[in-house]
DNA sequence: CACGAAAATGAGAATCATTATTATTCTAGA
DNA sequence: TCTAGAATAATAATGATTCTCATTTTCGTG
């Protein structure tokens, strides 16, 4: 990740909390750069782990926070534990691949073609339910490359 | 749901828990009736208020074999609680519309061209990544009918 | 620069869904 | 009927997440 690209991100962040009257903190920040690294949605075990010092109900509560302002997303994976990532407005709009034997999470994207035969078939998936589209994703499981030894 | 289909139903599990050694028991029993009568992923919770007199422990064990034995699968809503719901061989593939609201879920099925195009989509993504695929769905996000007022 | 108010943090306690334990009850087969 | 193994129910334990509250930091203002 180029460091322009990381210093616009903290920008655009900084810029969001500020219209919810929320300080960009160093807690905060460092939240967000640890996301910066990752390429899918991590979980709070291992956000702690690689945040050194940094006591797990502060992370908890950064979480959450950037979660209400729309920084971060939130996920959970297949054991209901909770995995944050940035939001899409930041990251762009993509897909997860889970492997089924480890866990971990990547991220895909599409072309806009195939993104956009997946936005028909989301909104007639919701219209057959009478829902009002908001949103949709496709979740893929697989075996990821590590895992897999055929 | 008529019921022959769900008398069909009950002898399809009543032989697939056979092949794995395990009775199946009324307490495993009314797990299953209860959940052919929902429409979409139930909470445990939901489930524990549906079917009175049922210790909450026993629930637990009983989804917890049904999903063992591959009879019901699990999910989790976006606060992280579980949902099940019976398996996809006993109720066909089909997709999610959760409403961003409430939290209900729905099953939609889609059309067997439709399906196919989400099948090559899936197949797409996770050679992208380099994963071997096993499984997919999409999830839609949405305001349900009850919920939506415009 | 200093002050005061509001916001943020850290440490630990509390919560709550889920899982494990264990004693009791049930069931299938000899 | 008797017995061994399976299933159940009640309860305790676990573990991720949230809450509490005392302390610290930040920001605006004089």
């Amino acid at each position: 990740m180029p460091e322009r690209r990381t210093a616009e991100l903290h920008e655009a962040v900084r810029r969001r909390l500020e219209e919810h009257n929320i300080r960009y903190t160093t807690g905060r920040r460092s939240v967000v750069t640890a996301l910066v690294r990752v390429d899918g949605p991590e979980s709070t075990a291992e956000l702690h782990r690689r945040m050194r010092g940094v006591p797990l109900s502060s992370l908890y509560r950064s979480l959450t926070v950037l979660d209400e302002a729309g920084v971060v997303e939130k996920h959970h994976d297949a054991d209901g534990l909770a995995r944050y990532e940035l939001a899409e407005w930041l990251m762009g709009h993509h897909h997860h691949v889970v492997c089924v034997d480890c866990g971990t999470v990547e991220d895909v994207s599409l072309s806009d073609e195939d993104e956009e035969m997946i936005g028909r078939l989301a909104r007639k998936i919701a219209d057959r339910a009478g829902y009002r589209e908001t949103g949709h994703k496709i979740e893929v499981e697989g075996v990821c490359p590590s895992c897999r030894h055929d």
